[in-house]
DNA sequence: AAGGGCTTTCAAACCGCTTTGAATTCCGAA
DNA sequence: TTCGGAATTCAAAGCGGTTTGAAAGCCCTT
């Protein structure tokens, strides 16, 4: 069932039944009736298609969801973002379109979305120290917001980010306040935005007391469970072993945890572990006493209002870049306690 | 940039220039070459969206992601499926369309693919028993493969899926002949079709051997970390607690062995652990020596799988349904070890 | 020189919708 | 009764491709 076939049935003029449908004023009370009436009963849908060609709009979002490195690890943190996006896009009739793709052949799937003109804006996803995709996208001319931000990177773009730095500043003072002196990091690929500044509040914390960051106790990499054992394991093994850690993600906490008691000692009494926290549904950080101390800020939450954000964008193409910068809580649970006394 | 603007560049007709760059036999290599070169330096790329109203075909692929239950928990295997999936469209040169719906509004959100158009296939996930949802693609008549199967459903389909039963019958007997007596399953919602199947393993292996299973010892629900925790702490602390668990996934596993040490016990002496591994990127199971033992399937692999065979069926509409099983290979990791004599 | 068969190119219709500009209908006021 | 303007409705022209059916160009044979 088409246009075509509804107006002739309704004996009026495609004209008048789109109008009708799509709420347009000229169109008598009692015709839009008739004609709802009847796309209801024969169950007419527009064909996106041909709406899509004749308005120019696409109705869609695009998301391009970068492989990270050769290990082809898909974060595992995407799926609550796109489904948090994903609530608003439906909310607005639009589609998700994903495309995943190895990280060097990014910038050909953003151009893509453009040249094919399959999307009316682009949700830009981990982003680098200085990343190109930006300069790229802002060139284009199609509206995006970043998840996240580009440190170095001077042009104007609209972002929505947790305040990583902050939240891993406010983290290392917590773990210093509790005594301890010796605390290791265990982050993301510094490569990525969001682990530089993690790694700048970690240092802020230290210098502000005037401790030097001993780089034998900061490591980084693919935020997967094996990496926080390994590392844990390692520096635990060391001449002079950390009495805490600080962990970019839940899933590593949980191999940090493995190292821990696999040497014997108890987290949260012999060595203090705190943990980003994204608040992924699956992984929800114990009930009413959360396992780990965290800093904690949903990334679902993160995705409903990048996409809303995108959406006004689109909606006022020439109202300059916008940004929220979220706080992350930093919760107390039982990975932590103070220093013990031979540390 | 488009078509007719390219045409009258090169002083042609949008016919010759719209067969040279697709292929058609009946354009000169001359001016093939000439309209190649055009096309490439000035970068034009088709109109996907006038192109799929042309040909009928959108290019594009649909998966509905149901929200689990009331929770709104995404499935973690997601990602990795859809990553798997995603090589083979990229490479078929199709887009990925994703529609994140609560459970009960899936039927809708397949029917707006159809009548949208804006797909030309469709990959269910997580079907349940007798899944209302074969039923309607059928009757709407758009190619699709489920991810899994619907025990109860007598209509012909395409699937893909590992064989649930007997990779748990497997584990299951692994644990009988490590003297095992008392075996708990901590399983996925069992509305679920795999839950289901892996029961049925679970039981075939115990009445295999003349036990009667013990519904004190089978629970169900979310597959997250906190409900693997749960229940087995639940269980460990009943009158006739488990010397071994069989569960449904890593990430409960991770809860199950937390619930473990929270008792002072030792997994793999104390108490025993078998879990299904769905190989995700981010959570491998250990490196040399897994952590788990457990029956292995790549979800990526399975997410290649369907979309092939989706591919081949859009290709070939009326060669009838396709299926593949997949095994699920039983790996030795440290989490398992004889029953302890006092069982 | 004319005709036949191939190869190559083109004009125009079409896909299903939106939207512009014009035409019709209806109403009360003159 | 006639007229002007508001309220409705409509025909037709896009949107940017693909595809059908016809035309043109070419080469070779008779």
């Amino acid at each position: 069932m088409n246009l075509k076939q509804l107006s002739q049935l309704l004996q009026l003029s495609p004209t008048t039944v789109s109008r009708a449908l799509n709420g347009f004023p000229e169109v008598s009370e009692a015709t839009r009736k008739r004609v709802r009436a009847a796309a209801l009963a024969h169950g007419y849908q527009p064909n996106l298609r041909a709406r899509a060609l004749a308005t120019g709009r696409a109705m869609a979002i695009g998301h391009v969801l970068p492989l990270e490195s050769s290990n082809e690890v898909v974060n595992p943190v995407f799926g609550d973002f796109i489904s948090g996006a994903g609530e608003v896009y439906a909310e607005a009739g639009l589609d998700m379109l994903i495309s995943i793709t190895p990280e060097q052949d990014q910038e050909e799937a953003y151009r893509a979305f453009r040249t094919k003109g399959n999307v009316d804006g682009i949700i830009v996803h981990a982003p680098r120290l200085n990343d190109s995709r930006i300069s790229l996208l802002n060139a284009i001319g199609i509206p995006y917001v970043v998840h996240g931000r580009a440190s170095d990177c001077r042009l104007p773009y609209s972002w929505v980010d947790v305040n990583n730095k902050r939240a891993f500043q406010r983290a290392t003072d917590f773990l210093l306040d509790l005594g301890h002196r010796r605390i290791a990091l265990v982050n993301g690929r510094e490569d990525m935005d969001f682990a530089i500044r993690r790694r700048a509040g970690f240092e802020a914390a230290l210098t502000g007391r005037g401790m030097a960051p001993d780089p034998a106790l900061m490591r980084s990499g693919d935020m997967t469970e094996t990496h926080g054992h390994d590392m844990a394991r390692e520096m635990l093994a060391g001449p002079k072993p950390p009495s805490a850690f600080l962990v970019s993600s839940m899933i590593t906490a949980i191999g940090v945890r493995r190292a821990i008691e696999e040497l014997g000692l108890t987290m949260g009494r012999d060595v203090s572990v705190i943990t980003h926290d994204d608040v992924l549904s699956y992984f929800r950080n114990g009930a009413e006493v959360p396992i780990f101390t965290s800093t904690r800020s949903s990334v679902r939450e993160a995705g409903r209002l990048c996409a809303q954000m995108l959406l006004d964008l689109i909606a006022a193409p020439d109202s300059g870049p916008r940004s929220r910068m979220l706080e992350a809580e930093l919760t107390l649970g039982q990975s932590t306690g103070p220093a013990p006394a031979t540390g």
